[in-house]
DNA sequence: GTGGTCTAGACCACT
DNA sequence: GTGGTCTAGACCACG
């Protein structure tokens, strides 16, 4: 799974590995349909304990990006298809940009280099997306 | 000073002022060698705890961005507020960024639309700027 | 607060509450804005333990029921207006008619019946609902 | 059979077909005294544990709706599968009715709009049903 | 004082 | 085996 946490950025351990997978499945290094390691095999591989694993399944469930059977385990949610409102997804997201552009502004960059930045982030998330069939292109 | 707290999206409160604080420095509503509110003053205005108020001051001064002088108060910092190196703040922006990109991709927005709402925020903050052509106007 | 815990139905705890909770504002016994007792004090009057009041504020803080305020407790939400999809609505309130037509229609009612039971179950939760205006009428 | 298993819901699959057994006995598509498939082949078409489909038969017998006959099979119970009490029905109803307006309340319905829920619930059971009218037709 | 997170370990239901 | 819930108690951040 390749998950890192730090353990010293006060960022809670759940909200790390959550938002490490969130972004894999936006990626595409998740599939939809695949399945999750055990709580207690990630437990055990992430050095944590198994109902801090409890609790990420739980919050990823809750935003439906996995879905949980009990008895089999967690799997990777089928194309979870709008459960929030446009307008909320526009102000969540709105939140977010208004921080980046906060923080940015501040230490000096301009509009264009935080949308600069915007692009290359999403350059390397779409990098990381595995593409099975055009492997050996290396700059497509 | 216009400082709108919202209690109930469960972001801290004295990050929900520093980050107004530091907006305001940005788009030049607060500039450099202005006096700041004392700590009770501001406590009294945001009917938060005057503690809460000193937390939010030594932070800002901790960044650079306003210094204390024993004494006589609290004052927007003269030189730039930029602490980081270029890369770093790349590295903060990016990260910011990254969030934002993955939970817009995961609701279904596209990059374009994304960037649009980014510009969107943008053109709010420009909007709360005072106009620099006209800054001798006081009471404009 | 007035809330029962049933410790030999099966359900879980933190369902029950949960539950108990969402009637009392639907109802409007518990108003918009209306302080939570704390985790620790709702812990202690429910014998349970303060991490399950802990995961039942943070459900019902999920479901944007409560608002949580770090350092101040938690507060009934102002009217969550819209949060999921009307889709979604539809979909999870036509899951719940179905299984209850499933049980009656099995057990020999009719939908005439069923309809009558709900009507009447609306009822207990309208009577439920504190009418400080008319206190004193009976049969209104 | 036409059971239908939601694996993502997070509701148990053995709930989910006994409910669904239980529903085509109400809408008359299990006739009493009609033969249930053997624990093996329902396991195999559902592609579940045949574990599970014990526990399911178990549980329906328990309640009446099969009869379990040594080395024969099961069969849909003959007398009408109501053991409990008038009032029990009435509980039992009344409280997933109550569940059910909470939540549509909670979201924004009306009672208005909630019972039309449950008469459009109410008459996709029923197109579910055979046409009583056309009962010794085999293959319509 | 408030809630948030994490650990540790128990017991249960489901597959 | 799987996840779900609950208890017990620690430590931290926020007000």
């Amino acid at each position: 799974m390749d998950i890192r946490i730090n353990y010293s950025s006060g960022e809670p351990i759940c909200r790390q590995v959550c938002d490490q997978i969130k972004l894999a499945v936006v990626s595409g290094r998740l599939q939809a349909g695949e399945k999750m390691p055990s709580i207690r095999d990630l437990a055990q591989s992430l050095k944590v304990n198994p109902t801090t694993v409890v609790r990420i399944y739980n919050e990823l469930a809750h935003e439906g990006i996995v879905t949980v059977r009990q008895g089999q385990g967690a799997f990777i949610a089928e194309g979870a298809p709008q459960r929030l409102s446009p307008q909320e997804v526009q102000r969540v997201v709105g939140e977010l940009a208004r921080k980046m552009l906060i923080e940015g502004l501040r230490m000096g960059m301009s509009l264009t280099e935080i949308i600069k930045t915007v692009r290359a982030q999403y350059g390397e998330i779409e990098a990381a997306r595995p593409n099975p069939t055009e492997r050996s292109q290396k700059s497509a």
